[in-house]
DNA sequence: TCTTGAGTCTGTAGTTCCTACAGGGTTTAC
DNA sequence: GTAAACCCTGTAGGAACTACAGACTCAAGA
């Protein structure tokens, strides 16, 4: 019960995972993170597991996987009790999520690039890309990448 | 005002798109679809365009994107008034963002397809990585790489 | 033409995933 | 030992959907 010198409290935590505090709790409620031990008054105290898992959630949520995708990879590590075949098809099937995610963040990256490369040190009026850019260009080529 | 012989309700649209109907009005209610023209009866007509836009929308938001985020995009499409400057900063904010999630994708990516290689082929009982993975080493690694 | 059933309409209420207080207790640094 | 900074448990709000309810529209067949 007594801490070790590499707990934490709860706003270390959402400093160094950018995940702020109420989210963290909230997190806690969801059974997302587990309940840490507390302190004497009731302070919640972290290590560097919770923060790496906190780290994975955080990420996670950024490239778009719902609480429930992240329960599910999590449950990967967290429990014991998955047979062989569960297990590989969950892995498979995020797998190909993620990899339809990854082409197409690089089309829309190819288009942005493409954008910010046309008009590179150009002016607003020494700029004739502006024009059709704004017109239709863009949105057919970027949409039609996405199609 | 008379419809085109490419004009579709919006259940056609939602199929297509796969945007639920809901979500489609939605959209048009916080002007992320444009209120599109009506039958002599109020349904919505749908053309194409509508149909590419929100495809994008729709892989946008899976890829993390908020509707604020994708506003932006629409509005680099959509609105002539912006200045070059703006525009330039707006499109490098959104490569960088969407550089940053491909490269946490393609962690991820690694991960999984190595943890579905490792055990390829074996059964519950011949998958010594079954134990090891789910104790602390898929845990590990994976987020290892996200830290 | 009339009917029937699938599709659509508006509006409101619920869900998920946070986010922001309020009112109070705990820690730490001087 | 006391102020400032921190944390606690609620609860209420916002963003982005999602799911009805009750009514209207439309296309196709008897």
């Amino acid at each position: 019960m007594n801490s070790h010198k590499s707990d934490f409290t709860i706003g270390t935590l959402s400093k160094y995972s950018s995940v702020n505090i109420e989210t963290i709790r909230y997190y806690e409620k969801v059974e997302i993170m587990p309940s840490p031990p507390r302190s004497e008054g009731g302070y919640r105290l972290y290590n560097e597991i919770h923060l790496r898992r906190l780290s994975f959630v955080r990420r996670s949520r950024e490239l778009g996987f719902s609480l429930e995708e992240i329960r599910g990879l999590l449950t990967l590590v967290d429990d014991k009790s998955y047979t062989w075949a569960q297990v590989e098809s969950l892995t498979r099937e995020h797998l190909e999520t993620t990899r339809k995610k990854i082409i197409d963040l690089q089309k829309l990256e190819v288009v942005l690039d493409d954008m910010a490369s046309k008009c590179d040190g150009g002016h607003v009026p020494d700029c004739p890309v502006i024009d059709t850019l704004f017109g239709e260009t863009l949105f057919v080529r970027s949409l039609g990448a996405f199609s």
